[in-house]
DNA sequence: CTCGGGATTGAG
DNA sequence: TCAATCCCGAGC
């Protein structure tokens, strides 16, 4: 028994199609993780895709690795990763099993003022208390206290290439960012790039 | 086994 | 502008 209003989630198939297709589409979807019977959760306002082996920008370009294992494997999972040593970033597995894919989640709009601020990658997952032992996890189970809920509304959706990825060249360039333009949550704002 | 860097953040 | 801080991938 889930503590949503609505018990309704993103299942297996919505991770299962195109990474761009999933990183636009959860825009607006609301990013859930209940901690001791509290729902700590936030709208979705900015990702990005990472898709494929060719993706220099990606953890699978260099092949898979104890580390990146999760985006091999089935849609619908967390990818979690320690960066800097500090922050951990929560991924969310797509495509087919054997296909290295997955959309990192950005930034969210607090459902509730008391989450602490949740624009930036480390911010959201320290909110919601989001670290390694999520790595792999189910979002699609029954079970999970990790999921996802769909969009309530229909939103306008932005593109602008990724952030913190110039090492990856060309790949560098595309357009693999999406954010919901009218919000006040973004980590970068647009129109700027670090 | 050592070595070096990172899909970031917050302080100065 | 820069340090924090540690996991993990590369290389010997």
């Amino acid at each position: 028994m889930r503590c949503g209003t609505f018990d309704l989630v993103l299942d297996r198939s919505f991770f299962a199609r195109s990474t761009l297709r999933v990183a636009r589409e959860l825009i607006g979807c609301v990013l859930v993780h209940e901690v001791r019977g509290r729902r700590r959760a936030g709208r979705i306002v900015e990702t990005e895709a990472y898709d494929g082996f060719r993706d220099a920008a990606s953890h699978a370009h260099r092949g898979p690795t104890s580390r990146n294992a999760p985006m091999f494997g089935p849609p619908g999972r967390a990818y979690v990763y320690l960066i800097y040593g500090v922050h951990h970033c929560l991924n969310l597995v797509t495509r087919e099993p054997g296909y290295p894919a997955a959309v990192l989640i950005r930034a969210l709009e607090p459902a509730d003022e008391r989450l602490g601020p949740c624009h930036g990658p480390g911010r959201l997952t320290r909110a919601l208390g989001i670290d390694l032992r999520h790595d792999g996890l189910e979002l699609c189970t029954p079970s999970s206290r990790l999921y996802v809920e769909p969009a309530a509304m229909r939103c306008r959706v932005a593109r602008t290439p990724r952030i913190g990825v110039d090492y990856a060249g060309a790949w560098a360039e595309k357009a693999w960012r999406f954010v919901d333009p009218a919000s006040r949550h973004l980590s970068v704002k647009l129109g700027r790039r670090r």
